[in-house]
DNA sequence: ACCGGGTGTCATAGA
DNA sequence: TGTCTATGACACCCG
């Protein structure tokens, strides 16, 4: 519905509004134009014009005077856009332990081993806090050895957390503190000089299992290399025999597939640029290492789910060359917008997002100067030409100049040229004969626009026109800056778009960092577990038979040897207690 | 002839 | 209440 249709009959200045009209009619301009109120006429006077009335087409553009104007006006154009790139992995170290830990972990609180569903960070942390407590209590077992060996106090709960086996063949509460070293003592100085040189016939009391300190720790495995310290170089043959591979093992909790359970490489494969080959063989090697198998059954899920939603939808092929990778971050919903250099840099980059705008959502040109159109090439079709009232006449004048035309002299031509510089509403501002710049009338603040008004004597159609062009004015330019506005959230919501997948690329490359050191970790605790176990003896100098007993984490950091059917109860009450918390 | 994008304009809501 | 601004909707133009 456009205001030709729209408008009542009923103005006072009849005689001069027709005479305008007839004017704004070789400019192509309805009867309505002139009066606000008089709009309504305009089907009729449409009709009465069709013959003659033709759009004119070569309104290039604004007056000169408007676009400087128009360029002084906007300040937006420089607009600044939010940081192209994320802050880089190496600015969030402290969130990414890696095998050489940092020592804020060192002292950190130990957790049992034996839950199930700890993340990975908890997974290194506890190994830091296992050898920290290790250290902790051999500086105790230097000064208290003796009291914790042959006088454990009632309320020790280490000797009262594992009282319930009544039915152990060792003769009371099993734990390591029970358990006899016996004749693994002298090749294994992980535990205290004060333990080594204890009788065997002691072997009925206490007998913590933790190294004497820390300088003994280090003296005997050479440096604080965990390596070093997780494969010794061989286990004597008592060891062994107990060791074997048949050993179970007790630390499959630690390494629970519930901790692994959210890991989904195939996330890789979608946010990395991994292909699908790559992401599966990097799942195989995990799942094919001894203990740590990521739970390939999540893939699917994580593809369907958590993913899908950036991924499913690659029906908008990119331009990139980046294949799968750059396919699979093609977002729905942003597809449809060719290629632009900039946005190509960033998805060569990063595998980026398929959605790339138009050029002509970068352009910074201010909406307020339609000349700067013109300067950028690509957007010379921008340059629109609205003047749809212009009458053929005008046109004809402007585009085809006659003869005639061509023989006036350069003032003409320039005064031709200036009339084709001129809007819409300057042409009826002119017709009207209003004595001031269509600029004042638009950008004058109110004050300023009133006290203008008063000094002139207009009529109402004056007064109606201008209010109108004022009007018009001040919407066209909030129509740009709307536009502009809107264009420009449409790239920060693109670009937040990028960032976000940048994130998650990144953090899916430190989650297959910290499961690759998981796995490392697993395997030195696998090995201190079997070396550890392998030189227990019972009282009688015999290895405790690993189907029968196991090792378990107290939640102290101690370490105790428990019946086996203890061990596997606890575990599943270390099962149960996440799932509890999920509900 | 049709389509997509740009632009001007109007109506309207909200400040 | 009047003015200004933002925005959806529409019409028109252009390529």
């Amino acid at each position: 519905m456009g205001w030709e249709s729209r408008l009542t009959a009923a103005s006072a200045d009849i005689d001069l509004i027709d005479i305008l009209w007839r004017q704004d009619i070789d400019l192509g301009a309805g009867r309505e134009v002139f009066d606000y109120s008089h709009r309504q006429k305009e089907q009729d006077v449409d009709k009465e014009l069709q013959d003659g009335r033709e759009r004119e087409d070569t309104w290039s553009g604004e007056g000169a005077e408007a676009l400087a104007r128009d360029l002084l006006v906007d300040g937006e154009t420089g607009e600044s856009f939010p940081a192209q790139f994320p802050a880089d992995v190496s600015s969030i170290p402290e969130a990414v332990p890696s095998e050489s830990e940092s020592p804020a972990l060192q002292n950190s609180l130990l957790s049992p081993l034996l839950t199930g569903t700890e993340s990975p960070f908890d997974l290194e942390q506890q190994w830091q806090d296992l050898m920290s407590i290790m250290e902790m209590q051999a500086m105790e077992v230097n000064t208290s050895a003796s009291e914790i060996l042959y006088n454990a106090p009632p309320g020790d709960p280490l000797s009262t957390n594992y009282s319930l086996a009544p039915n152990t063949p060792i003769n009371q509460n099993v734990s390591l503190h029970q358990a006899s070293l016996g004749g693994c003592s002298q090749d294994f100085s992980l535990f205290s000089p004060e333990v080594e040189s204890l009788p065997v016939a002691s072997s009925s009391t206490l007998l913590p299992l933790v190294p004497s300190n820390s300088t003994s720790l280090n003296s005997t495995f050479g440096s604080t290399n965990l390596a070093g310290l997780f494969f010794p170089s061989q286990l004597n043959g008592t060891a062994n025999d107990t060791s074997g591979p048949e050993l179970p093992d007790p630390l499959g909790g630690l390494l629970d597939e519930a901790m692994l359970d959210e890991i989904s490489l195939m996330d890789l494969a979608i946010e990395e640029g991994f292909n699908p080959v790559q992401a599966s063989q990097l799942e195989e090697e995990f799942d094919s290492d001894s203990g740590l198998s990521l739970d390939s059954s999540h893939s699917p899920s994580s593809l369907s789910s958590s993913e899908g939603s950036s991924s499913s939808s690659s029906s908008s092929s990119s331009s990139s060359a980046s294949s799968s990778a750059s396919s699979s971050f093609s977002e729905e919903g942003a597809v449809g917008y060719s290629s632009d250099s900039e946005t190509l840099d960033l998805e060569e980059a990063e595998g980026a997002v398929g959605y790339q705008p138009e050029y002509s959502k970068f352009c910074r040109m201010s909406y307020q100067d339609p000349s700067q159109l013109s300067c950028l090439p690509y957007l010379e079709h921008v340059g629109h030409n609205h003047t749809y009232n212009m009458a053929p006449s005008a046109l004809d004048s402007a585009d085809l100049p006659p003869p005639s035309t061509l023989k006036k002299g350069n003032k003409e031509k320039q005064a031709d040229f200036l009339d084709k510089q001129m809007s819409r509403d300057e042409h009826r501002a002119r017709a009207m004969k209003i004595p001031f710049t269509n600029d004042k009338i638009i950008n004058l603040p109110v004050e300023e626009f009133n006290e203008l008004l008063s000094k002139y004597q207009l009529s109402e159609a004056q007064l109606s026109l201008i209010r109108d062009i004022r009007r018009r004015g001040k919407n066209k330019m909030a129509a740009q800056n709307c536009r502009k506005r809107k264009l420009d959230t449409i790239l920060n919501l693109e670009r937040d778009v990028e960032d976000l997948q940048r994130d998650k690329a990144r953090l899916l490359r430190e989650k297959v960092e910290f499961l690759r050191s998981l796995r490392q970790m697993k395997q030195k605790v696998q090995s201190l577990y079997q070396e550890v176990f392998g030189r227990l003896r019972d009282e009688h100098g015999r290895p405790y038979s690993p189907s029968q007993y196991a090792l378990q984490y107290a939640g102290d950091g101690s370490v105790l040897l428990i019946p086996r059917t203890m061990a596997d109860q606890q575990a599943r009450r270390q099962e149960r207690k996440p799932k509890d918390r999920r509900k």
